[in-house]
Parts: structure tokens; C-alpha cells; sequence
DNA sequence: AGCCACGATGTAATCGATTACATCAACTTT
DNA sequence: AAAGTTGATGTAATCGATTACATCGTGGCT
């Protein structure tokens, strides 16, 4: 292109530098390069006084180390992915705090994509895993990037380790955190029992999902050690959201035979519902009693009360980022860990 | 350390390499590894065979594009920062997925650093900035790095794109989008007025923040407008928990003269003051009117529904993205965003 | 004294892409 | 036909660290 001259070597940039480099600090320090990267990642090799010098060099130039060559060189980017279904769902939030908590203890950083039901972004996130921006992942939706929910499909060859946390990955042999939810949503189910509730109500998580489907015999099993009968016309599809509450909350106030109990398989469903009954002129406890799951924030303060089961969700965070740091470093994990939950009772359900 | 053996070169990695590289590729297709990289960048600059070649190779192989050396050579990282006081906060997480969908469609990846009023972690993020391994950043905790709240100290030397979400940064030259909370604040108050309440308490929210500052003259102007004189006794400090809420509403239960209004400057905190005042026994609206501010999920169905202040949290993240995505592309963008906010009249306030 | 191990340090290879520049062939233009 | 364009492609520099290996000096051991 420049057709005049000889070839001439691009000129050194006029423009400084838009950081500090290691050379910098090395050139200002009288040291090599080698010397100033020891100083900060194994100081004891490094003699008092030059590691001195160099402290001294990166103070005065404000160096910091750039992470994405660190990363490049050492095959490491000290970055977890974070994958979760809906990021707006109150349910994830604390979850998130406690992940966000232990990774940064030690020393991870937490990138999110929020999957949104979106296979488009599912394969976008996919990208990364393989492209090598994160060295691990922590996947709250149930299956593994690229295949569906029943584990079919290839298997994207990730090859980074990764944990599931609340949902169960089906035919994956990776550690798995969550609660028991068959036991919780038994309990639940006894509890309403012994409140002396016979025709009890469940409303459903999404189908398919594995919470749900535990969930599910969770109810079937406390129907059955309540000696109460089931009957399939007690159950009303839902989707943890507050929507599904009210919309099952319309089926209950259209019905017939309303029941005298309604097990909610989420907060947000009880709290969405108990809304709708209110408004029908229909008295919570008094006349149905409600339960929930999960004990998000607003059950506590929700009108009435709401009795719903703990989950310990800060707690679930931090174990699945204890696990994934294991991991990382090589050590051992369970492949399961279980975390208690606890049957909170407040005023939403009462005696029948 | 180990002290047995002769210097002995490493051994070439025996297992073949971790990923496919782009040399692979290259190899495989028979083409160099720039034309593998331009068939990638800029197809349209490599001739139809060698492209189709290529992307044969490409398919064949697996290959994705390592990001950190990309991110490296380019001095792009594609992803940006997001900072934020309270990743378990509802009314962020909507903020967050309005954040996260524009990034998404622009291309970029999204950091999370929940600050959870940690200085130390605050410290940490500003390495990151610096450390290149984002290319913006998006505040939404009215500070920036490095900097106390009045915009005193250093101002750490960041060199990348910032915009302020919510709360203004003072004394900073960046792009800010908020809501006018001021204003909202004060149709609210006369809103209470209209409605015949003379005694109007104000919960707020932190001392010191911006967002606090604002709401404050926005309900004395209010209370102006209305011909309403101010007093400083109905005036209880709050920090938008549910906590303070329920701090707030007790302190109500216990004074001699109570409001006939209360306006809480958060939905949590308007939720957490009706639980209190109900289990009081005061009714709400028919005793006492409370209001709130947000309008977040929860208002609808709160018990009685909440009568609000919508923020269009969701645009609100749009819009901060999109302004920081205008900002990287070194295109121009408004110094100051105010998106509409909307008076939600719902069953918490009553007339007097 | 001679040998060896070890600690401190420097030199240069390396991570895996992007991209500036060189090269060459095929056309245009005058 | 000579000169200049243009487009496709390859070669190798480059991004900024980490780290394998080489080197050198010191002190311990026999």
C-alpha cells in the first residue's frame, strides 16, 4: 500500500501505553520481567530487597497484573458461570448472594447468564464454557448445556467441571446440591393432614421438571401416610410464578367442591393465590388454608402469614460453590449433598 | 524441590491439547490461520471455497475461538461489569435482566459484583476494571470505585466506559439513567393529600442516598403543594428492607398521635409496615393508608394490594446498557436518561 | 579441594488468537 | 505494454503475562 518507501517496521506506538506493563514495572524496578511476576505470585522466591524494588516500582506506576493474559498463559480465569433460569425470580436472588459469597472468598469471580428459556442464549453460553472464558459452572436449570431436559441429545463436550445445584441433572455423573423435596413436600402434606384437612389441593410446578416431579410423590406419599386418597382432580398445573397462583386460585374459586387445604408447590403460587381467594371473598385460613414452598422473604410478611417450607437457599449457594471450588482444585466432593429443610408454621393454614 | 532427577526437558504434552486450536483448524482445511480467523471475522475478505473449506474443518473438528487469547490480542473482552449494593434485593433483579437482555443482543457478557457494603470487595472490582477484563461497567450503587459517597478520595484511575444506574454519581462526567424521583415522590404525597390525608408520615430510605435525598424533596414539595405543613416528627428513617419496615411500623404502633397516612419510600418497606400495623390490629387502608414506592412484583398481590409508584425497572436496565453499549462503540449518548414513572392506584389508600 | 545441591535471577518460549505487512496473481487503466 | 489496482493469502509480530530452562554464585559435604 504505501508504495514509496522501504518496508518500515510499525512504529512503536507514540501514544504511552493505556496501562502498565510488566515491563514497565521490571525496566523501573532493574529487574527482569520474570522477577516482578515472582514477587507477587511467590514472594518467598524472591530476595528481600529486589522483591522490595519491585513493590516499590508497582506502587509508583500503579501497576496491575492484566487477567486476561494472566488467564491466556496459565490456563486459568479464575471465573465461574453461573447459569440459573430466571434471574427475576426472588427464589435465585439469595441463592445467588450465597454462590457470589464463597467464590469470591475464593478469590472466583461469577459471570450469569440468565437462561430465560432461550436455547438461542443456551448455545451462546455453551460457547463459552468451551471457548475457555470460565473454569467452571454452576447450573441451576436442570440439564447440561446443549442437550434437553430428558438428557437427550448430544452432550456438548464440556470438559470443565461443573455442579447442579437445586435441580437434579438426570444421567449426569456430576455432584448434585439440593434439598430432599420428596420428604419436605411430604411433610407438608402430613402437616395439612394432621391439621385435620382431607381434600388437599396441589398446585404443580412446571411438567417435567424434576422439582416437581419430586415434589409430587412428596404429596402423593403424605396423602397415603395420612390414609387421604388421591384424587387427580386435585391437582392444578402451575409454574412457581405468582401468575400460575392466582390463575389456580380462579380454577379453586370457579370449582365446585373447593377443598379445605391447598398445598402450593412455591411462595410466590401460595402468595399469588391466597390474593385471588381474598379478592373472591373467599377468608384465608378461615375458610382454605394455603401452604408454600420455599419461605422466600415476602412469606414471613404476606397477609395472613404464610406456612411453607425453609429452604436454606444462601446456604445452597455456598455449598455448590464450596463444591465447584473443589472441584477446581482437584480435590474430592460428595456427589450428593443434601441440605435440611424446615416446616415453618405460621397462619396460612389452620385447623380444619 | 524435587531433588532426584537430572534437568529433564518437559515432556510435549502427551495428551494431544486440551481444545481444538485454531492451527488445528488451519491444518486440517489447509489454509494458514489467518485465513481460518478472517473466514470467521470476515468471510466476505476469503474466496467461497476456502471459506467453505474452512468451515468444514470447522464443523469437523469442534472448533470455537479461544476468548482470552482473542480478548488479549484485541483488547476487547465483550463483557461488562455490573455493580450493585444488593444482589437479594427484588427490585435489582429486574433491573439485572433488563441489563442482561440488551447486553446479550449486543454481544456481551455480563459480571456481577454484588458489594453487599463490602469495601474490600469494592477494592477487588476496581482491579478488575483496571485489569482489562471488561470493557464498561454499569454502577448502581452512587459511587465509584474507589470513591467514599460525596465523591471524596481518589478517584481510581479508571479508564473505561461507566454509566450510573438509578443512583447519580456525583461530581462524575458519565452518562446517567434514573427515574425523576423527586417528582414521583411528589405526586405521591399529593396524591395522599387529594385523598384528605393531612398527617402524612414519610418512611425513608438511607441517609445519605441519592435516591433518599430526592424522594425527600419530593414529598416537602408535595406536602407544599398541598398546603400541608411539614413536621419532622413524621419523619422515621428506613433503609428499604422489609426489616426497616417492620422497624418503622412498630415505632407507629407505639406513638400517642399516629398518621392517617404513611409513605413508605419502598414496597418492601410498605409491606413490612402493613404486616406490622396488622398484627397491631390497625387496619389498612381503613385505619391508616399506607403507600409505597417501586411497584414491584409483590405490590399486586400484597394484602391489601399495594398503591405504588411504577419504575420501569426492566427499561431501566435496557436503557443503561444500551447507553453504555453506545458509549463502547465511541458513539454519543445523552448525559442524563429519565424514564417515565406512573402513579399505580391500588387498595392501600383509602380517603380519610 | 572438589563436587553437588540449592537459591536467585535472567532469557526466552509459550498460551491462542488477531492483524500488519508482504507477496503474488489477475485485472484496469492509460 | 507498462504501471497501477485490487483481492486473496501467507508470514510473522503482537497482545501481556507465566514459567521452563539456563546460568551463576554460595555454601555444605566428603
Amino acid at each position: 500500500m504505501d508504495d514509496f518507501g522501504p518496508k518500515r517496521r510499525l512504529e512503536r506506538r507514540s501514544t504511552p501505553h493505556r496501562g502498565v506493563r510488566i515491563q514497565d514495572v521490571a525496566r523501573l524496578a532493574e529487574v527482569s520481567t520474570a522477577t516482578v511476576s515472582r514477587a507477587l505470585a511467590t514472594p518467598q522466591r524472591v530476595s528481600p530487597e529486589k522483591r522490595a524494588r519491585v513493590l516499590e516500582a508497582i506502587a509508583q506506576t500503579g501497576y496491575t497484573p492484566n487477567l486476561t493474559a494472566r488467564s491466556l498463559r496459565s490456563q486459568k480465569t479464575g471465573m465461574v458461570l453461573v447459569v440459573l433460569p430466571d434471574l427475576a425470580n426472588t427464589f435465585f436472588s439469595r441463592i445467588l448472594r450465597g454462590i457470589e459469597e464463597t467464590l469470591f472468598e475464593a478469590g472466583y469471580g461469577m459471570i450469569i447468564s440468565d437462561l430465560d428459556g432461550s436455547p438461542e442464549k443456551e448455545a451462546h453460553f455453551t460457547a463459552f464454557t468451551t471457548a475457555g472464558r470460565v473454569d467452571g459452572a454452576i447450573l441451576l436449570n436442570g440439564h447440561l448445556f446443549g442437550q434437553s431436559r430428558d438428557g437427550q441429545g448430544r452432550a456438548a463436550d464440556i470438559d470443565i467441571p461443573i455442579v447442579a445445584l437445586c435441580e437434579a441433572i438426570p444421567n449426569a455423573d456430576i455432584p448434585q446440591i439440593e434439598i430432599d423435596n420428596r420428604t419436605a413436600a411430604r411433610k407438608m402434606t402430613q402437616y395439612l393432614a394432621s391439621r385435620g384437612h382431607r381434600e388437599i389441593l396441589y398446585v404443580s410446578g412446571p411438567a417435567g421438571n424434576v422439582l416437581e416431579k419430586e415434589r409430587y410423590r412428596g404429596y402423593r406419599d403424605g396423602l397415603q401416610r395420612a390414609g387421604l386418597s388421591f384424587d387427580p382432580t386435585w391437582v392444578i398445573p402451575g409454574d412457581y410464578t405468582i401468575e400460575s397462583g392466582m390463575r389456580a386460585g380462579h380454577s379453586i374459586v370457579q370449582r365446585a367442591n373447593r377443598p379445605s387445604g391447598v398445598f402450593c408447590t412455591s411462595d410466590e403460587m401460595a402468595i399469588g393465590l391466597i390474593r385471588t381467594l381474598l379478592s373472591a371473598g373467599i377468608r384465608v385460613p378461615q375458610d382454605i388454608s394455603v401452604a408454600g414452598f420455599d419461605d422466600i422473604e415476602f412469606a414471613a410478611v404476606a397477609e395472613p402469614a404464610l406456612t411453607t417450607i425453609r429452604q436454606p437457599r444462601q446456604e445452597l449457594g455456598r455449598a455448590a460453590a464450596a463444591a465447584l471450588i473443589a472441584l477446581l482444585q482437584k480435590q474430592e466432593t460428595p456427589r450428593l449433598i443434601r441440605l435440611e429443610t424446615e416446616l415453618v408454621i405460621r397462619d396460612s393454614v389452620t385447623d380444619r
